[in-house]
DNA sequence: CTCTCCCGCCATTGT
DNA sequence: ACAATGGCGGGAGAG
């Protein structure tokens, strides 16, 4: 009786690697397997038992991504995949509607050093109640304004209008939560802001960074620019570097295993979890995403904080030329949604930013090699 | 130690 | 009442 005894296929695998079930590795393996033509639509216990994780993560990635417009609730149990192609509106929507609330900050900054070049509009406090008058449903909608959701959308709000170029998540949150808060509802607060954070980075939407000026660990928004085609330097596929670095992607999204939590005898927990899968498919019970990535290696599975060399397009870092020519191609292909100049400013600051740093990577993968 | 942020309890909301 | 959603924050892994 094939009960998953643990660990039989990959008896090696029993250590427990925290990043291995990072919401950015979760939300890449969910848009790899649902980036694809034919899909209708997107059962959330499907997605859960494909993904090998509990449902509760599966709101969490779907939440996120509606909010980019990636995926849009149908039904109970139903979501429609829109795809990447709506990134781009749906960004410059929220722009717009973060421009219309006055999404410009100003008390957000703890100092202005934390800011590129802003100019300082008193003290006028950033308080953006979103009060649409619509619906008349005034009650409770204070689930609603603590919603994962909401809050990715007014992340990234601050990035697409404030004029700061880095963001560290307690400036988010003080901006976001008003001003005065007590540390605990802070604390849970930038919680989230991980999360959001996480699932953003394995898109590479925004970087992790270090605000040059301070030390402090701040993201950076890098914006859409499309879907990675594959060409993708996944680490594992190239060589066996063993290096336990910042790896990513490469691994499925868990399955039991807690995580130090020992069972004395028996774990009957876990209902939902683990179990079917392994039919009478040979011996795995591995999820779809780790059987992808058994072959198949070139996809574009990039986890929190990835290699930041994902970027599309074949890319030859061969021999560590760039073409600027790509870059201005994407400039001009991106420049038009920026209506304002401070964006665009920053958007050519970016370009400059990713150039230098592509020169680096494409360097350290020349050093590499050479091993 | 601080920074991250996974995990899953359990309050809400939907059927 | 039961099922689907999804806040929330304890506390463990990383650095």
């Amino acid at each position: 009786m094939p009960v998953l005894s643990s660990g039989d296929c990959e008896s090696r695998q029993a250590l427990y690697c925290r990043k291995d079930k990072s919401l950015g590795v979760l939300c890449s393996n969910f848009l790899r397997l649902y980036n694809k033509d034919d899909i209708e639509s997107i059962g959330l216990d499907d997605a859960a038992i494909r993904l090998g994780v509990e449902r509760r993560r599966i709101y969490d990635v779907v939440n996120i991504l509606e909010s980019i417009g990636v995926v849009a609730r149908k039904a109970k149990n139903q979501y429609s995949w829109k795809g990447f192609a709506v990134i781009p509106e749906a960004l410059e929507a929220l722009r717009e509607e973060g421009v219309k609330e006055n999404f410009t900050m100003s008390s957000f900054l703890s100092s202005p050093k934390d800011l590129g070049g802003y100019k300082n509009a008193g003290s006028s406090e950033f308080k953006f109640e979103v009060q649409d008058s619509s619906s008349g449903s005034s009650k409770n909608d204070n689930r609603k304004e603590k919603s994962l959701a909401l809050l990715t959308q007014n992340f990234v709000k601050l990035f697409l209008c404030s004029g700061v170029e880095f963001i560290t998540l307690d400036n988010a949150a003080v901006a976001l939560l008003g001003d005065n808060s007590n540390s605990t509802a802070m604390r849970t607060k930038i919680r989230r802001l991980y999360d959001i954070a996480n699932v953003f980075s394995s898109m590479n939407m925004i970087e992790k960074t270090h605000n040059p000026e301070t030390r402090k660990p701040a993201f950076r928004w890098l914006g859409w620019r499309g879907v990675p085609v594959d060409g993708f330097p996944c680490p594992a596929a190239s060589e066996k570097s063993e290096s336990r670095k910042r790896m990513f992607g490469t691994d499925l999204t868990n399955y039991d295993s807690k995580r130090t939590k020992v069972e004395p005898s028996i774990n009957l927990k876990y209902p939902l979890t683990v179990k079917l899968e392994n039919s009478e498919n040979s011996c795995d019970n591995k999820s779809e995403v780790e059987q992808l990535l058994d072959h198949d290696a070139g996809g574009y599975v990039f986890g929190p904080f990835a290699p930041k060399a994902v970027i599309q397009q074949t890319v030859s870092v061969q021999n560590g030329a760039m073409q600027n020519r790509d870059w201005e191609s994407l400039a001009s292909t991106h420049r038009p949604h920026y209506h304002n100049q401070a964006l665009s400013d920053l958007f050519v600051h970016y370009m400059e930013a990713w150039k230098s740093w592509y020169t680096e990577v494409a360097e350290n993968k020349q050093a590499q090699e050479v091993s």
